[in-house]
DNA sequence: TCTGGCACTCGACTGTAGCGAGTGCCAGTC
DNA sequence: GACTGGCACTCGCTACAGTCGAGTGCCAGA
């Protein structure tokens, strides 16, 4: 499997054509537009071994060539330079971004942005409660058998809960639950609460015992256990551009995917910080995604990762231009996210 | 513009196997499949009066019969009786949003629940802040110089908004402005606010003044002006049941309406309350939508209403059905809004 | 007013032919 | 041994002609 420069060069050189035109790229174009420096005879010999070793197919007999998910891989892996931005995309991100007013605002923006930017779907996650560190708890009581739980945590995130008590309680009581678990769990990450949770129910007075029960269980259930993680989406239009050729004439099982949280989560919820994760085709773990490939990573205030964000587009993208603006928008909510 | 009985049978005929069958249907078949009592010359007399008036076309010459928009119109006002949904229905209702833990559970599982029983796309309105009152506004420190806004209303909304003072206050003075606040504003509704907040700065403290200003502007901006409406969205993937023969053959419009959500907002919202609005096609004022049909109405507890939801989907869809459906899910979500 | 009959229209489908982009292979050259 | 030019071949695409049939409009007659 003696891939040399040369070989690699012409698919790269398929790669960027079929990219950028949207048809099989055959010999002789491509000697026209790329400077190999041999003929059309000799580009077809590389060809076939290309095509031998299953990075390039063609769809059939008598059309040029066509890369495969293996070889967008190759072409991401070894190929391809991260391009930089350019200032004026540079500035879009800021102009977009600046004078976003709270949290949800910024969520909206980003995701508008990136959409905008790449042209494709973009889907950012809200920071996770996981990663987030418990800021203020407030108990609001809405009759003398509910409660509203909200909880405020660092990154900016702000959930809300009905609890409904076991029997009515004084609102003394309410102001004592209120300091006790803001006491106890103020500070502290939401992936570590489970313990201190438990251990606010041993310890309060029996007066209190029966609505820390039920207050601690909607805690766990809500923050913990059902994981509370929020999405959102743009650029599902982008979909629909370059006809029905990409995602094989079929948008319905992209948009079918696109509804399910869990997997928009798997997809941009799994990367880890500063790395950027591409899944091309078939890489992807549903069979819904087949046709599409997905750019993703984390972001954070600083060098930690609060969340993930990327997007989702045909096989046949731009990876070099995609990938750079998913990582600089990432970057840019980064900062944004560590003014405050 | 005699249109008699047998006409409007026709019409009526030509609507059902339309949606039914997704093509021009002739008048052989027609007489066929309904007991008109009369030949298919008969009809085919009938067909060209209804042409003549603007109800049917021929997508060809040589082709059956399809209904004009204007067609749709007419069997929606005068020719269809709201189907009674089947007890699998109701059940199916009653199953899906018995259990809901809070107001966007309600929301989501609603949207979700219209989606999959109209088989379209569904757009569900948040209770609008406007027509909520406030149940308690909580204002909890972020730093001297930031406070975290909450305000819960009535209808279980929450919304947030961070606060920039001008500049750092004492915890006491947080306390004050929190009684303050809590004491003008709650119990009123959110359109009547304007004034109030107004009165509010003037009567405070000169101590508490620049802070309370400030508040009361992002009080005022954030939920009366730029008032905050929120939506939630599901069935997307059901644009593409029916191959590419609705809409024309382009998605595109529709995903780009959708994501916008003063469009959606201008669809659903604006429905009164136990009335069920039908736009059909070209009565829709987005130009993107003229493709499209929607059926919406207004919800809330008891016989006020707080919000709108409803469901869009090609002109050829099952009125009597999509709107038994909708007024449905209203009034099973009104029900259930009025438990809290 | 309705009906049966009939000529007509026109899209959908089928089969054929020519074109051309693109290939694989091979003999010849550096 | 690597590259090149030439050539035969493949096969999808387009255009064109022909057939079929669903559906229509119209008319004479009941």
């Amino acid at each position: 499997m003696g891939l040399d420069d040369r070989k690699l060069a012409v698919l790269r050189a398929i790669v960027e054509d079929y990219v950028a035109t949207q048809e099989p790229v055959g010999s002789k174009a491509l000697v026209e537009r790329h400077q190999l420096g041999v003929s059309p005879a000799t580009v077809r010999n590389d060809m076939a071994v290309l095509e031998e070793e299953g990075y390039i197919r063609q769809p059939h007999t008598s059309a040029g060539r066509v890369p495969t998910d293996r070889g967008y891989r190759l072409f991401v892996d070894r190929l391809s330079r991260v391009k930089p931005l350019s200032p004026a995309e540079r500035r879009a991100i800021e102009r977009f971004l600046v004078g976003a007013v709270d949290l949800d605002d910024v969520v909206h923006r980003t995701v508008r942005l990136l959409a905008q930017l790449t042209r494709q779907v973009a889907v950012v996650q809200y920071p996770s409660l996981q990663r987030s560190q418990v800021r203020h708890l407030e108990l609001v009581p809405i009759s003398t058998t509910r409660l509203m739980l909200v909880m405020i945590a660092d990154t900016g995130r702000v959930e809300q809960r009905l609890v409904e008590l076991p029997g009515p309680i004084p609102v003394d009581d309410v102001t004592d639950l209120r300091r006790l678990v803001n006491e106890k769990l103020v500070g502290t990450r939401l992936s570590e609460t489970p313990p201190l949770v438990q251990a606010l129910v041993e310890e309060s007075s029996p007066q209190l015992r029966p609505a820390m029960t039920t207050l601690s269980s909607v805690l766990l259930e809500t923050l913990v256990e059902r994981h509370e993680e929020r999405i959102a989406l743009a650029g599902t239009a982008n979909l629909t551009r370059g006809g029905l050729l990409d995602f094989q004439g079929s948008l319905r099982p992209i948009l079918e995917a696109l509804e399910e949280q869990v997997v928009l989560l798997k997809l941009i919820g799994e990367a880890e910080p500063s790395t950027t994760r591409v899944l091309i085709g078939d890489e992807n773990e549903f069979d819904n995604l087949r046709a599409a490939s997905v750019v993703s990573t984390g972001y954070g205030p600083g060098s930690t990762m609060v969340g993930g964000l990327g997007v989702l587009g045909p096989t046949r993208m731009d990876y070099p231009g995609t990938i750079a603006t998913v990582r600089a928008v990432a970057r840019y909510v980064g900062e944004l996210l560590a003014q405050n």
